[in-house]
DNA sequence: TCTTAAAACCGACCGGCTATCGGTTTTGTT
DNA sequence: AACAAAACCGATAGCCGGTCGGTTTTAAGA
């Protein structure tokens, strides 16, 4: 029998540009290339073009929604931000498979600790959650 | 005062050949080029002088160690699977920072670690132990 | 309906990065 | 000193993101 497995994507990667583009949009919840351009010029000035470029490109990896009204697209995210997290997240998990997941979260804990030790503590409010969690379920 | 920051380092991007050649460095536990080209041939035919180069781009990456042992260098890699694997996510959270962490560490728990109950304990454990680590320290 | 202005669309260029090798120089060993 | 192995030095090809200028489409108003 052959496995339903998910066709292998091009992996997502994002240039700086995008990444602003769609943080604008998560601010604004959706937006054509005016919006956009007109939220992040703040210390970037780029042309409406450049804009038009990378959100062209999002919607072309599947990142964004668009609809026509009238003359513009509007745009809007498919993803939120915990979701495209997950998504990298997991992608990058597919390039360094075979790596054990207790080992893996440990190195993670050390280096997230190291930026905010308060993450041990976050940590262990969620293992309580996971642990009623399963009792509940 | 001032927290040390760590400088924002240029994002760790690895391409197809270079993980293969910590693939085998991996299995290896360390090699020359030669060992590598050797070990990784299955499939891929390259060049030596390809695989030098990728082992070149991974040490000025700072991902291998090196030490000249009469004519060759031996590379070895400076972290383990688990490591690196915790060292890109990390960075992928950094890159859609905003995003909140326990969210991201619920995703892990709940996917990567996937349903062994087992792995709760252990990653109970796990903080007990840094907990106690930075009570010493 | 004809005009006009806005927006999409097209195409070009640049810089950076990986993958790939050929050729030259260095260097350890015999 | 001679030789062979390996490092080192470019050079090239592709791909991708960022950046725009120029052309075409299109919606709306005179």
């Amino acid at each position: 029998m052959s496995l339903p497995v998910t066709p292998p994507l091009p992996p997502l990667t994002l240039g700086d540009l995008e990444m602003e583009v769609l943080e604008q949009l998560w601010r604004l919840g959706s937006g054509d290339v005016r919006a956009v351009h007109a939220a992040q010029s703040k210390g970037r000035d780029n042309h409406p073009n450049t804009v038009q470029s990378a959100l062209e490109r999002l919607f072309r990896k599947g990142l964004l929604d668009r609809e026509k009204q009238s003359h513009a697209y509007i745009y809007a995210p498919r993803l939120n931000r915990e979701e495209l997290a997950a998504r990298l997240i997991d992608e990058t998990l597919q390039r360094v498979k075979g790596s054990e997941p207790l080992p893996m979260l440990a190195a993670f804990v050390d280096l997230a600790m190291g930026q905010d030790p308060a993450v041990l503590d976050e940590l262990e409010q969620l293992l309580k959650a996971r642990r009623a969690g399963r009792m509940v379920r």
